[in-house]
DNA sequence: GCATTATATGTCTGATCCGACATAGCGGTG
DNA sequence: CACCGCTATGTCGGATCAGACATATAATGC
């Protein structure tokens, strides 16, 4: 969100911040849904450059659209193992899912 | 091991191979195994280099010593979630994390 | 407006994981 | 060798997660 954008919000009486304020996550907390978010990310550009549906993508894991869904979605029931074990399974390499750690906001 | 040892060994009989020829992993398996490991290095990397104690590290996280040996050895029982907490939580940075995962070996 | 297809959300049941405890191994030191 | 601090291993009960199903909500073409 840009300052000019934020102060108009302001100024109507909303108040601007993130995940972390809102939720008063330790930053900790904060680093690791910002991680999964990325992670979330990545799994869904992976697919999309694949040019494969979420069903079609659920099937190559072994899983079912809703779940593939969620994970795209970073849901709270999806956990980072299954973010990874689902990425290398779409044909991710390491080196991407590393570089979406480290880097990706 | 070098190539010296390997033809030694393999004169001797043995057969030279690595886990994922061993247990017949897939090579998305092998990866998410070797990747699970070098977060286990770093954790071990980052407690070492603290001067903590398992104990003390354990402590700092809410969980016990026994569980935090399970995650430098990376067990079967834990999960790259735990890892990634732990790491976060012990002073870990997303990008140290990211590198290991991207180019650990 | 109504199919059709793709994606999102809620919920259940069985599987897996987490912290804890007990205890074993292991290198130092007295 | 006995003790001590540190690390490793086995197991359990409760907590969390996985896949599945049902269903809701877009998005696209007719």
């Amino acid at each position: 969100m840009d300052q000019n954008k934020k102060d108009r919000l302001e100024g109507a009486g909303w108040r601007v911040g993130n995940a972390e304020d809102f939720l008063e996550l330790t930053p900790e907390e904060a680093a690791f849904v910002e991680l999964k978010l990325a992670l979330a990310r990545l799994l869904r550009d992976v697919r999309v450059q694949q040019g494969w549906t979420q069903a079609q993508s659920a099937k190559r894991l072994g899983s079912s659209q809703s779940r593939f869904a969620k994970m795209e979605a970073a849901d709270a029931s999806v956990s980072v193992d299954l973010l990874v074990k689902s990425l290398l399974g779409l044909g991710a390499t390491r080196e991407q899912v590393g570089e979406v750690i480290a880097r990706a906001v």
